[in-house]
DNA sequence: AATTAGCACTCGGGGAGTAAGAGTGCTAAC
DNA sequence: GTTAGCACTCTTACTCCCCGAGTGCTAATT
């Protein structure tokens, strides 16, 4: 496998995510970098072909990468450059900072890849399963009317309201809330199970049947914490790319939930994967990039692009891991360490 | 303005509705409550034509209805059949019962005519507005961080998380809680206003400087509960529908907040408005079916549909309607008094 | 006077044929 | 090993043409 024949492809993709046409020998050899004839670069591509990296639409047409020339071009060949101050700025500004909420913080991030990169984001946020339940609270706000509230230690807050067929004496409250309190506090929201809330219901019923509805409010309420939440922001951006199915994408953003497992499928790392590679359903052409953030060193979620295959991936992949890295630090706070004026992870060109 | 001319008119709505295509004078004729000859109905087309309520997008084609056609066609032409009672009774389980927090009815509402007309649907909901605050509660969480919780006659529970600069002791935050309470217990959401919280954040700051980011949690609560609450549900069915620009789409779905102005010029009683009546922005070929509820008397939020203007209204009025009048009668307690089997608001046909 | 039958006309859609252009593979020369 | 040259292929765009649907008009009919 040739130097030349590297240096090659890499044009071509290079070529072909700029232009969005399949890309023709003359086109190659009037680049800059290349100083080798057009019929040398036929010769090369042809081989290229051969060895399944280049493909042609049609026999009088230009090579367009294949998706094991994409998998080449970014795992060994593109060099991502890393984002200026500016950048990094820029970033940090639509992210937020440490008073962020945890919430707030994927939210804004999405968003930010969304506009930057023109493709649709995603995010998951299963930092709240990692936490543990800091606080359970019962209020009576009306007529056998309750609310019940429950604190994380990461922060996040559900409430409910939940209807009783009794009023509640002040002593029956006081007990409940100590009962749920005692079971409750400080266990892990990835622990809380059926079973457990099930135990709690009988326990609490031999002390007076209808508490139970609270207890059960307060499974449902661990049900939403427990659930990663998954977000797909500018779905939309998919729709204007005519590399995509438009059929596939409207499918694609109906089904979003089922993002959920191909993300989990995620090593640590920045990660780009391909529609036709995934087993489960994606659309055709194409690309995730992904990267999993972390809080205190515990995977916490993870972020990622989705666009056609044709992506800027040298521009989309500093940003993700960018952001991956920040959100890291800021959800750690400020402990997960992350380069100052960070290389992303790469050496620079030549 | 022949009574046939108009009848051919609803022939043509019903037909265009029916087939999509532009229909001719041969496809009218051929109908069965038609009796005239394709040749009367050309010189008929050709006078509402004439008229701006038909038109043909090209001269060898079929007429299709111009918005002014559709508008004749509801205002006065079409008679919607009222509901079966086994319609209605699938609607009112879609919708719940009187135990349903107002919130969920309006969602479940979004969700059944998003489902029932395969168009997207758009509700409001300003209850909380006019509900007045029951219960203000400050409930520390952690180290200087303090969970507010703020709770209405409606039902509608909002929390957020604030982080001051001390710690509070007991008596400091009994004393704030004790202060809230008697301001704005009692005191309609509406009311709150922006000079209240400055007047209580200079009282609460005479007694600790610290506790104003309380008073502000609590302002910014407010406002949310203020601000009606907007949902669009199944916005992407609009994309499969081709009447409709996708990129109008995907601009009108980024920003659906601009629909809260075409909600509120809207009247009492069920409305259709059309894309290009609406000087706010909106969908080209679009329509909007669109109805008020009430709580106790008092607008309390809109249902409605999107589609394109080729949709079935005779289907989808009869929802939106029943909907609303169901909305209006749960909300109110079942004072709101509610056509035991109610005809809509239109005789039979013939 | 209103309705209808008949007929010429118009226009868009679809298929066939064609010319242009881009890019290739191969061969022979460097 | 590289390059120039050339014949070949294939797509795209364009044109031409026909077909059919639907019209508008006129003349006949009720």
């Amino acid at each position: 496998m040739d130097d030349r024949k590297l240096k090659i492809l890499a044009a071509v993709v290079d070529e072909y995510v700029r232009t969005g046409e399949p890309v023709g020998s003359k086109a190659i050899s009037q680049l800059e970098h290349i100083n080798v004839s057009a019929a040398t670069i036929r010769n090369d591509m042809a081989a290229l072909e051969q060895l399944g990296y280049l493909e042609q639409p049609h026999t009088s047409a230009g090579r367009v990468p294949t998706f094991q020339g994409y998998r080449l071009y970014i795992d060994e060949l593109m060099t991502p450059p890393s984002l200026t101050d500016e950048e990094k700025e820029r970033l940090d500004d639509m992210l937020g900072d440490s008073d962020t909420p945890e919430e707030l913080l994927v939210q804004n991030a999405a968003a930010a890849l969304t506009e930057l990169t023109q493709c649709a984001a995603v995010v998951t946020n299963a930092v709240p399963r990692f936490s543990v339940i800091s606080k359970v609270e019962v209020i009576p706000t009306g007529k056998r009317l309750y609310v019940i509230l429950l604190i994380t230690s990461s922060g996040s807050i559900k409430n409910k309201a939940c209807r009783l067929e009794f009023d509640l004496s002040h002593e029956q409250l006081e007990f409940f809330t100590r009962y749920i309190e005692e079971n409750l506090n400080g266990v892990s929201v990835d622990e809380l199970s059926e079973e457990m809330f099930d135990k709690m219901v009988a326990a609490v019923s031999a002390y007076m049947v209808s508490l139970s509805p609270l207890v059960k409010g307060i499974c449902e309420l661990s049900e939403d914490l427990r659930q990663q939440e998954l977000t797909l922001s500018g779905g939309e951006k998919l729709l204007s790319c005519d590399d995509l199915d438009k059929m596939e994408v409207v499918r694609f953003i109906e089904h979003k939930d089922d993002l959920s497992s191909m993300l989990e499928e995620t090593f640590s790392g920045i990660q780009v994967k391909f529609g036709q590679e995934s087993g489960t359903f994606a659309i055709g052409n194409s690309s995730l990039i992904v990267s999993k953030y972390r809080k205190s060193g515990r995977e916490a979620g993870s972020l990622g692009v989705i666009g056609p295959m044709r992506v800027d991936y040298k521009k989309i992949i500093p940003y993700v891991d960018y952001l991956t890295q920040r959100i890291s630090y800021l959800m750690s706070g400020g402990e997960e360490n992350i380069p100052p004026a960070a290389d992303t992870d790469s050496a620079p060109p030549d």
